[in-house]
DNA sequence: CGGAACGTTGACTAGGATCAACTCAGGTGG
DNA sequence: CCACCTGAGTTGATCCTAGTCAACGTTCCG
C-alpha cells in the first residue's frame, strides 16, 4: 500500500505468477516496444553472468508480483515503512536516501540490474528510503517466494549472498572515498564509479554516460551543497577532466580523473 | 602468509581441524583462563540467537585453522594482499581502515563477534586493511571449507547472509551518519552506536564502556583531526552529555546524547 | 509570454584544518 | 631515585574549504 501511494502511472502489464523477470526467455512478460535487448533484463544478466543456473532463475520468477512504473522524482520505497516486497530496478535511475535532522542525504544510486531493498530479506524494515531519480521500471516480488527459492535452491542463496557482498563493498568504498577528501576528489571519484557502473550495464555511450541528477541531487551523495557542487565542476572541467552539459556527463581524460578521485577499479569477483 | 606476517606472538593453542570456534561446547580449544565465559565465543553465540542449529555451527567450525594473537597496533589484514583466510574476532577491539591518498580512513571498529573480512567469500581481494587496535585473539578460517559448509547446510547459508545484511545495513547508517552533519553530531552518534554494540557484546560497563581508540583513532572514523576531537569532547563533557578519561567512557545523559546524535537504535531481525 | 527549475557567479561567513606550544602520564635506563 | 623520552591530551592562533545568502542567466514547458 505505501508501495502503491499516488506516484505508479498504472502500468502493471504482468499478471502475478507471471514468468518474466528472471529469464531472459520469458520476454513475453513485455510489452514489445523494449528499446534495449540488453538493458532489458539486467539483473537476470548479471546473475547469469555470475553463474547462476537457469533452473534457479526460474525459482526466483515465481516471485514476481508486479511490474510498477514510477515517474522521476517518486518515491518507490518510504523510509520506515515495512513491507513484505522486494524492489528489482529494471530499467531507469534511482537513489537510497535517508532524511538526516538537518538534511536528506543519498547513500547511493540506484541503476539497472541492483535490488533496492536486500536487506528486507532479513528485516522487514529498511533505515533508508528509494526514490526514482528519472522515470523508472521496477519489478516487485514477494519475499517469501524468495526466500522459499532460497531455502530450496542453494544456488539462489548464492547468488543472493554475492549481491549482498558486492552492494557492502560498494557501500565500503563510498564511505572510503567521502572522509576528509576535497570536493574535487569526491566529485572524480563519483564519476569513476557511476562510469564503471553503466558500462556495466550496458548504460554507457562511448566517452561518457547520461547522467540525470541535478547538480543538487550530486551534491546530497557527495555531501556538498549544489553552489560547490557546480564550482568544483566548473574546476573539473577547467582542467579539461571532464564536461557535463545538458546531462551529458563526457569523460575528457580519464587518467587524470581516476588518479584524481583515487580510484582503482574493482576486481572481478573469484568465485560466485 | 601476508597473515603471519611479524605480528603474531606466536600463541596458536588450536591445531587444524580441532572443534571450538563456533561450538559453545568444544570449549577445550581455549586455556581455561577465559575470563568471562558471555564473551567467550562471540559469534557463535551471535549466531546461535539468529536460530542457527548447532550442527551448522559444527559445519563452520571444521573450517578453523588456528587461533591468532595479535598485539595493539599490528596488521591483522592487509589491505590488497589476497588470501584465502576468513578471519573472525574474539577478542580485542579492531579496525577497517583504508588508506586513501591524502590519509587513512577508518571505516569501522570490529568487535568480539565480527567477521573482519566477510567479502572474501565473494572475492579474496578486499579494498580495506583489518588492524588491532588493542591487543585481539582471532579465528582463522578456510574459506573453502565455508563455501563447502554453505552449500551443503542451507542454514550456514543463511547465516552467512544475515551476518551480511547486518554489516551492510551499518555500513550505510554509518555513512548516512556522516555527510552534512556537525562534529559533535558525529561524535554522539559513534557513542551511541558503540554502546548498543559493546551491549550486544557483553562487554559493556553499567554507564558506558571501555573505548580503547585514542583521538586520532576516533578521528580517523569521524573524519575530523585529532584535535578537533579533542574540542568536541570537551564540548560535549561540557554539556554533561558524556565523559571519556583513561580509556573509560562514561554516558550522563543518553536521551540528550542520542537525541544530538540522531541515533534510532536498528530493529531486531523480523526473520533470520 | 510567463513561470519554474536548474545552472552560474559573487560576497561573506563559519566550521574544521593546520601549525605550534605546552602539559601530563607512563616507561626506561642510568 | 631521578633524568629523559615518548605518546597522548590540551589549548591558542591562524588559515582555508565549503556553506550560506543573494542575484541573475538559461532552459524548458505549459
Amino acid at each position: 500500500m505505501a508501495l502503491t501511494s499516488g506516484s505508479s502511472s498504472g502500468e502493471t502489464p504482468c499478471g502475478p505468477g507471471n514468468a518474466g523477470v528472471f529469464l531472459p526467455h520469458g520476454k513475453q512478460a513485455w510489452p514489445a516496444q523494449e528499446p534495449s535487448a540488453r538493458a532489458f533484463n539486467p539483473l537476470a544478466e548479471r546473475l547469469r553472468r555470475d553463474g547462476l543456473p537457469p533452473v534457479a532463475l526460474v525459482e526466483l520468477d515465481r516471485g514476481l508480483v508486479e511490474v510498477r512504473s514510477f515517474p522521476p522524482g517518486a518515491a518507490i520505497i518510504r523510509e520506515g515503512v515495512a513491507s513484505t516486497r522486494l524492489h528489482i530496478l529494471l530499467e531507469g535511475w534511482g537513489r537510497r536516501t535517508a532524511d538526516m535532522d538537518c538534511c536528506r542525504q543519498t547513500m547511493s544510486f540506484l541503476l539497472p540490474g541492483d535490488v533496492c531493498d536486500l536487506n528486507r530479506l532479513r528485516d522487514t524494515n529498511l533505515s533508508y528510503g528509494v526514490g526514482a531519480l528519472t522515470r523508472c521500471r521496477v519489478a516487485v516480488l514477494d519475499i517469501d517466494s524468495i526466500r522459499r527459492a532460497a531455502s530450496t535452491q542453494l544456488a539462489v542463496a548464492a547468488a543472493l549472498l554475492g549481491l549482498a557482498f558486492d552492494d557492502h563493498a560498494a557501500s565500503l568504498r563510498y564511505a572510503a572515498s567521502l572522509g576528509r577528501r576535497s570536493a574535487p576528489a569526491r566529485l572524480a571519484y563519483l564519476i569513476c564509479e557511476l562510469w564503471a557502473r553503466t558500462r556495466a550495464a550496458g548504460l554507457a555511450l562511448d566517452d561518457g554516460f547520461m547522467l540525470p541528477a541535478t547538480q543538487q541531487d550530486l551534491g546530497e551523495i557527495l555531501r556538498l551543497t549544489n553552489v560547490h557542487v557546480n564550482r568544483t565542476l566548473k574546476l573539473l572541467r577547467g582542467e579539461a577532466l571532464l564536461k557535463l552539459e545538458r546531462g551529458k556527463l563526457t569523460i575528457l581524460d580519464w587518467e587524470r580523473l581516476a588518479q584524481l578521485g583515487a580510484y582503482t577499479p574493482p576486481a572481478a569477483p573469484s568465485h560466485s
